[in-house]
This record gives C-alpha cells, structure tokens and sequence, in this order.
DNA sequence: TTGTCATATGACAACATGTCATAATAACTT
DNA sequence: AAGTTATTATGACATGTTGTCATATGACAA
C-alpha cells in the first residue's frame, strides 16, 4: 500500500507518477522493472520515492489493482442470471474476463504480468485475473447465493479450492495465448475458449465416462 | 544448458561449484540467489563463471534437473499397476510426490524453488513437480499405455491439457503446505493429500451430482 | 622454439537499490 | 510577526548486482 504522502500528493504530481509506472509496466515485467526509469520518467527525485512506496512491489500491487478495477463486477450477476449455478456463473465470467486480458486497452500490461507472476507471492493476483481475488482468501460474499443442491461441494474450503482451479485454468488460457502471439504463431481466441468450455466440462461432469452410457 | 567448458572441468572443481550453488539456492529463492556468493563459495573467479553458464537461471535449470533426477520414474510402472489407468495412476504419483517434495532432504530447495516459480518462465519446471515434464511439451511417451476407453479424453492436447491441471493442483497443494509453514501454523501433510484426493474426484466424476442419485 | 587454442582472471563499466543528513516548505501557536 | 513543530523534498552515497573484455596462463602440436 502507498504511504499517506502519495495521497496528499497534489493530483498533477500523482498522475505524473502513475503515468511513468504505466508507461514502465507496459514496457516490462515488474522483474524488469527499475524505480530509477520511473523517477525519471515522472521527474521526480529518487528519494521522493521512497517517500511514497515502500518499493517497486508496492507501487505495482496499487498500480495493478487500479488495472483491475471493474472485474471483481459482475460475478454476483451472472450468478442471478444462472439461478445459483456455480459452475455455469464461471463460465461465463471466465470467458468474458479472458477476452478482456487478451483483446482489452491493458492487454500489454496483462501479458507482461501474467509472465511475471510468481505463484507464492502472486497467489491473490491470480485469482483476480480469475475475478476470484477475496480479501485473506475468505469465501466470497455470493457464498449464499449458490445453490449447493447440484453441487458435490458444501463447504467455503471447498469452494475456495475449486476457485484455485478455475484461477490456473484461466492464467494457464491466457499463457497459452501470449505465449503463442509472442512465438509469432497465429492464434484462434475461440480455440483457446473452447479449450476453457472442455475444461469446465471436465471439472462439471468428470474426464471418467459414465458406464451406463457407455 | 551449461557450456562445455563446464563439463571438460576437474571434478573436483566441478563439485565445487555445484556444492557452493546448493548452498545458494537452498539459502534463497532465485530471485535473490547471486552469482557473487556462488563464485565465492566455489573460490573460482568471477569471469569463469560465465565460461561455464550463460547466467545464473542457467545453473538453476542445470541444478533443479539434477535433484529432480528420479522423479521421473515411476509414473509408466504406476500406469501398469492401475492397467492403463491414467488417474489412478496420477493419484498415486501425484501423492507420492508431493510427499517427496515437502519431506524429503531437498524440501527446502524446492520450498524456495516454488516460492520463486515464475508461470510462463516455469511451466516446465511446474510439470517437472507434477512428474510430468517432457520435451516440447509433447505428449509422454506412455500415452499407448493409457487405457482410453474410460475416458472423455482422446487428443494427446486433451491430455497435456489435463496434465497442466494436474500439475496445478500439486503445485498448489505444496505452496499451500509451505506457505502454512512458513507462517508458523501446524500443518498435517495427511490433510493435503485429502485435498488432493478430492480435487482427482472431482476431476474423474465432477463437481455435479448426478441427478439419478439425488 | 614458436604458434595455436582453450581456459583463467579480475578489473571495470553500467546500473540497481535503499538510506540519510540536510534543506525546504507548510502548518500551527503564541 | 515570529517562533516552533511536523511534513515533505532532495540528491549524494554506500553497497550491491551483472556481464564484458583485455590480458595472462598453460597445454599441446608442428
């Protein structure tokens, strides 16, 4: 979290600051990343920095939650549009969010974090690219909206655990699709849903055939 | 991959360097291992170090193959135990390994090793601690062995599919056994394993009742 | 002896980070 | 208005990092 000081920070100065870490961001992953390019680039000196961040880790979570706003919507209503069913509420929204990492205004921001991420200390910003990022990984809000009834899970542990899933799902759709675009392969964005629709389909139904359809 | 200058050394001297980088990357994470106190340690000077590696990431794919040596044995015999079983057999590996990785005499190199997993950079260093790494990202070589007619999978892509989320709930299984650990909080690897076994249910059978049941 | 080739060496440039003593400014108080 | 305190600004600095390069060394062949 940023200091007080950033936030008593005449708007012109915070915006000067926020425009030279986009501008880094977009540039490179936070591994490649230096304060020196963004002091510079806000001109700003480096020991006002400090002042502000407790360092780069800091700005990048503020910065990447600003990116972020706007996806942590719509969950709640795809639920009532689902009538409680879980699984086909994420669906959706993992389809939609997807489209937005890969297409949206951010998308270059997007892939240069996703190639950055780092599974222990990145855990929550994984599931926020899932849309999934709860506070101190407590069950959602929307926890009484589900309707268990269909559902082989009862608990929030459970649930929260089927959320990890879907999270790598999603990171693991949106890698493949950077990865390709970066080793100049041509890629089918419907392809990749297809393959997050077969993996839902798995998780819904199972990979094992029912024998008595068989 | 080391050069081959590295591999023409004295043993001894080879030993040296592969002793002082365990030291390393059992102290810390990549991220903020050094190529300073590796050459220390090995008393060799700096500028050999690059006759030998390209970079440090370089040593640390060398040396995490090593210890991951063996590994890699079993899956095919679990295959043959469980006759062409694909999740069965998984469970079982999936179990074992992840007993390996939090309790055998590397834990704390791999503790650091997921600690400083990198998604798109790692994703076979991820499918390496779900027993699954194989070149190219191409399907295994025991996938005739693979008895499908149990299966809604057919494709070897279905198949890589399905090993990434497999390898995700490993990963994840481990992260969450260490990060517990870390934080001081007692933690019950048989617990874990519970976990893990229900996610492969949920997998092989679905998250979803099936109605007829109900 | 002389030349060639692989290897060894450590000084060095370039760049990073976080700190700290000091200066400037703002905000109150009397 | 003058004095006091709190907050913010500043950039030089100590300390660390990486990768390179000109040069030295030593083994081996002609």
């Amino acid at each position: 979290m940023p200091k007080e000081t950033f936030y008593n920070l005449s708007e012109e100065k915070r915006q000067r600051i926020i425009n030279s870490a986009e501008k880094e961001f977009f540039r490179v992953p936070l591994s490649k990343a230096s304060i020196a390019n963004i002091v510079t680039g806000a001109q700003i000196p480096r020991g006002s920095f400090y002042q502000y961040f407790d360092d780069l880790n800091d700005l990048y979570h503020y910065f990447f939650e600003k990116k972020f706003q706007g996806f942590h919507e719509n969950f709640k209503k795809e639920l009532e549009n689902h009538q409680g069913d879980l699984i086909e509420a994420w669906r959706q929204v993992a389809k939609k969010v997807l489209r937005r990492i890969v297409n949206g205004e951010n998308s270059i921001f997007f892939e240069n974090a996703i190639f950055g991420l780092n599974i222990q200390r990145d855990q929550n910003i994984i599931d926020s690219f899932a849309n999934f990022h709860h506070p101190e990984n407590k069950a959602p809000e929307y926890f009484d909206e589900i309707d268990f009834s269909f559902l082989k899970i009862k608990s929030k542990k459970d649930l929260i655990t089927l959320r990890h899933i879907m999270s790598g799902i999603i990171i693991q759709a949106a890698t493949a699709y950077f990865s390709k675009c970066d080793s100049g392969q041509k890629v089918d964005l419907e392809e990749i849903l297809e393959g997050i629709d077969k993996q839902i389909d798995w998780l819904k139904y199972g990979v094992y055939k029912e024998k008595e359809h068989d």
